[in-house]
Formats: structure tokens, C-alpha cells, sequence
RNA sequence: GGGGCUGUGGGCUAGCAUGGUCUACGCUACCAGCCUUGGGCGCUGGUGAUCGGCGGUUCAAAUCCGCCCAGCCCCA
């Protein structure tokens, strides 16, 4: 034992958040810095997160009707420049492609930040009728959004991974209802495999996407006390329908414009996932996303070595209905292993030695709690999906009830800045609608309106800031 | 948008004030051999850094100056 290596977290969770955070992700091996400011590389075990993320989301898409595409990366300044709002609210972080090798470009193209203006010029011609409707695409891709000063590891990066969803309809009633399915997806996506609780609610109208008439989201908490925003769902009207010529006839023989929706998960959430639940020994993956779910570490001696490795590796096989590893690497001791694979948040550990040869036994032992327990080699597989459950369920139940003790109310603007000022988290205040009373609730206590939630509790009460009659909740905080 | 801090082998660092003795310290990791293996084993030997990049001052720069890049923090 010497003490003195640097391998694992040298922050605590409690303590610095940040630096644990980054050495988190870092020491992990999930993810590593690029050459290019506030660009990430993710590395094998964080891909596979998104690769798992994206496979189970797809399903949900796939299984509601919506079908994949893929629309380049380039888009034309003219169609970027198409619907006013959408291009004021993007034009400061759009990057932009001028040349090509010693020629500049005639006109120059922007990296996708997002492809309404591109998708939608071209859908536009693939719909006539109200037959051609509902169309739903999505697309797994990248995008670019350049111009923010403090880029934050994962959370905020200038270039991330998402999913792009736009869907367009004949009728408001139609594009309106797709709000809670996609949201749903979202739902179980996040709390199912994520393991991530979260608020859904409705962005003010400033927070709104740029272009859109409405924008629904679920919002997050970090360990730090702070928000974050998750997946969302945009409700665009016909806004983009009208600057773009999506027209088609309706029953009646008459030209209508579509209703048009958009919504996204990015890989923002595996920073939202990774920050809630890993520790101060490192990393902590849910079972459903993580790359190896389980790892076997063999123990062996002189005498044993041989036999014990053997039966080991029949073990293994029994493991095969997993995503399993078998560590073993003859030159490292076994507490070696323990913490490395700890660090690098395997959910779930078995130990097999002489002892448990010579029993028919094998050790387990759970990421998330440090809980060992013995159980039999003939019910290992069993044993193993139980355990793997158990972990799954026990991150979301204690993210959850973290989210519930960081939750806290606020009836006057005093409250509210005591509130923040002792506790942080999220804060939920009545609120009468105006602008004005957001503008004022966000100067006050150093956070802002984070969204206001679709399940509302029964009650009146009166607007933290104006005192007049508010019939909603909305939540309060700081954010990312 | 404004202000501040940091950058030395893969990781953590010593050295920088007062430039030369730096052919750059130690730990860790890595490689080889031996010895070991139920929570970061031990011993011996070894690989690995033109000191974030470019330029300047100087006989001489990790050290002083300028610009740039990257990371982090605080405030709007």
C-alpha cells in the first residue's frame, strides 16, 4: 500500500464539486479533453453510455412511428437566414465554413447549431397533401454551437451529440399532442436507464427556443445545488411551416401550413447522470448504460492458481446474457483491480477465490452501496440480474430523494432569497405569469425561473414577486 | 461582456523569488526479471519531459518580457 498514487479521485464530492467532477470523467477514462476549446472526446466506456442511451431512445422513436434520416452538416446562410427568430437567437454561436482549401466560398455554409432551416427547405418538397402528414423524422447526429464563454466538461461543449427530432402535422390538435408522448420517451429514458429524476414542465417565454411558441423541458439538479436542463420538446406552430413553404392541401382542398414540432436528449445528460450518482471513489454507472455491468477478479495463490482460474472462467460463461469482463491480469493484486474497476464505475464485482471454489461460491459486490454478499455459483446469473436491478432501482431512488430534499418552497420574494442563500436546489414559488415578475424573481436571488411544471399541485396563492393571484407553481434556481 | 488563477514525462509534483551548479527532483504509473495475489504487495533494473506554443531580452531562459493556446475560478 503506498499511498501516494494519484490514480484515484483526489476531491471530494462534498467538498469541490468541480474538481471532483473533472477528475470523475477524467479518471475514469470516460471522456478526455480535445485541442480545440470546449470540444470532448468521449472515450470507449463513455461512448458505449451513448451508444446505449441512443439505442434505447431510437426504440422508443422507432416504436411511436418516427423514422430516422440524415441531413448534412452544412447549411447555406440564405436558409439559415429564413425565419427571423430563429436565426437571431442562433446567430451569435453559429460557426461558420468561408473557404475551401486556397478558395473562398461564394456563400458561406454554417455548421448545423441545429437543421430546422436546412431540413425544412427540403421537406417542404416532399409534402402536397394532408396524406403526406403526419411526418415524423428524427436524426442522430452533431451539432455546433460556438460562442459561449465558459464551457463546462460534458455539460456544456461546443460541439455535442443529440437527437434531433421534427415532426410535422396537419392540425394544431395533432402537433400538440405529441407533447406527452415525446415527453414520455424522454421520461422513461432519463429515469429508466439514467436513473435521473427530474421536473417537466413549461419554459417561460424567454427561455423559449428561438423560433418556437412554446418549449417544454425537464430540468435536472446537480449535486452542486445547481439546475440543469434535460431533454426538451418545442411546440413551433407555424412559425418555421411559414417561413420555409411547407404547405399541403387539406381535406377540404384548401393549402394549409403544417404544425411543426422539434425535441432533443444530448449527450449533456451522461454529465447530468454522471455527477448525480458517482462518489468519491470514482465514477458511478447505472447497469442499463453501462459498458461492462460486470466484472469477475479472479483471486488466486500459488497452489490454486491454475484451478481457481479455470473455474473462473466457466463462471463466465454463465455470464454471457451480460455485458461481462474477466480481469485477468496476472501482475496486478486483486485490491488493485477492486479500486480501479471502482473508479471506472463497473456496477457490479464479483470475487472468486479458493475459498469460494472450494464452497461453490462467488462474492458480489455493488458499486453503489460497497455491499458484498455470497451467493451460490450454480444461481450466479440469477444472482447477478437481481443485483443489477437492485443498483438500477437504488440510484434512482436516491436521486430521487435527493431531488425531493433540494426541493423546497418560497411564498415572498424574502423567502425565496432566504431559501437560496441557506439551502439552494430548487425552489417552488407561485408565480402570475408577467415577464416583469420573472425578470424581478431572477435579479433577486441569483437564479431564474427553471420551467413550470406540468403537474400542478391543486390550490391558489399569490405571485411571490407581485403579490397578485397566481394559479401556477413555477421552480426557481440557479442553473447551468 | 469584465476580472483572476494555473500549465514541468501518462498522473501528481520539486525547481522559478535572486537566469548559469538543470545533462530538470521525488512519488506514482509503465516495461523486464524475481517474488507475490481475499482492498492500491515487495525487491532490483529500466523507458519516459527540448519545462503548453511562438517570439523577444541575454554570453546564457523551465526561471525575465510579449503574444497565443488550453484548463479552472469569480462577477455580469
Amino acid at each position: 500500500m503506498s499511498g501516494a498514487s494519484q490514480e484515484g479521485i483526489t476531491a471530494k464530492k462534498a467538498e469541490d464539486f468541480d474538481e471532483w467532477y473533472t477528475q470523475v470523467i477524467l479518471k475514469s477514462e470516460i471522456a478526455d479533453y480535445s485541442p480545440v476549446s470546449g470540444c470532448v472526446v468521449y472515450r470507449p466506456s463513455g461512448y458505449a453510455i451513448w451508444e446505449n442511451i441512443q439505442r434505447e431512445t431510437d426504440a422508443l422513436f422507432k416504436k411511436a412511428g418516427i423514422s430516422n434520416t440524415y441531413f448534412p452538416l452544412f447549411i447555406p446562410e440564405r436558409l439559415l437566414k429564413k425565419e427571423a427568430e430563429h436565426v437571431e437567437g442562433f446567430a451569435p454561436e453559429v460557426a461558420w465554413v468561408t473557404e475551401a482549401g486556397s478558395s473562398k466560398l461564394e456563400e458561406r455554409l454554417a455548421i448545423r447549431p441545429t437543421s430546422e432551416s436546412l431540413m425544412y427547405e427540403v421537406v417542404s418538397r416532399w409534402i402536397r397533401s394532408w396524406r403526406d402528414l403526419p411526418m415524423r423524422l428524427n436524426q442522430w447526429n452533431n451539432v455546433v454551437r460556438w460562442e459561449f464563454k465558459n464551457p463546462t466538461f460534458i455539460l456544456r461543449s461546443r460541439e455535442f451529440l443529440w437527437n434531433e427530432g421534427h415532426s410535422l402535422f396537419a392540425t394544431r390538435e395533432e402537433a400538440e399532442a405529441e407533447r406527452d408522448q415525446i415527453l414520455g420517451i424522454y421520461r422513461k429514458v432519463t429515469e429508466e436507464y439514467l436513473a435521473l429524476p427530474g421536473y417537466v414542465g413549461k419554459k417561460t417565454r424567454g427561455e423559449t427556443f428561438a423560433g418556437a411558441e412554446g418549449t417544454y423541458s425537464i430540468e435536472h439538479l446537480l449535486p452542486d445545488g445547481k439546475a440543469i436542463q434535460g431533454p426538451d420538446w418545442h411546440a413551433d406552430g407555424q412559425n418555421f411551416s411559414r417561413a420555409f413553404g411547407i404547405v399541403f392541401v387539406d381535406k377540404e382542398g384548401e393549402k394549409q401550413f403544417a404544425y411543426q414540432n422539434t425535441w432533443a436528449i444530448s449527450t449533456r445528460e451522461i454529465g447530468v447522470m454522471l455527477a448525480v450518482h458517482s462518489d468519491d471513489r470514482g465514477a458511478v454507472v447505472p447497469p442499463r448504460l453501462a459498458a461492462i455491468q460486470v466484472v469477475l477478479v479472479p483471486i488466486v495463490n500459488d497452489e490454486s492458481k491454475q484451478a481457481v482460474l479455470a473455474s473462473a472462467r466457466k463462471l463466465m460463461g454463465a455470464l454471457s446474457s451480460f455485458r461481462s469482463h474477466f480481469d485477468d491480469r496476472d501482475h496486478l493484486t486483486p485490491g488493485r483491480k477492486f479500486n480501479e474497476w471502482e473508479l471506472k464505475g463497473v456496477p457490479l464485482r464479483i470475487e472468486f477465490g479458493p475459498r469460494d471454489m472450494r464452497e461453490g461460491q462467488a462474492v458480489l459486490v455493488r458499486r453503489d452501496t460497497g455491499g458484498k454478499r455470497t451467493v451460490k455459483v450454480a444461481a450466479l446469473a440469477a444472482e447477478v440480474s437481481k443485483e443489477l436491478d437492485a443498483i438500477q432501482s437504488n440510484l434512482l431512488a436516491r436521486a430521487t430523494e435527493a431531488l425531493r430534499r433540494n426541493t423546497h418552497d418560497a411564498r415572498t420574494l424574502d423567502e425565496l432569497k432566504d431559501v437560496m442563500a441557506k439551502e439552494g436546489g430548487i425552489v417552488r414559488i407561485r408565480w402570475c405569469g408577467d415577464a416583469g415578475c420573472e425578470g424581478k424573481a431572477r435579479g433577486a436571488a441569483g437564479g431564474k425561473i427553471l420551467n413550470v411544471p406540468l403537474d400542478q399541485e391543486p390550490g391558489r396563492g399569490v405571485c411571490v414577486v407581485c403579490g397578485k393571484d397566481a394559479p401556477t407553481v413555477a421552480l426557481y434556481g440557479k442553473s447551468y
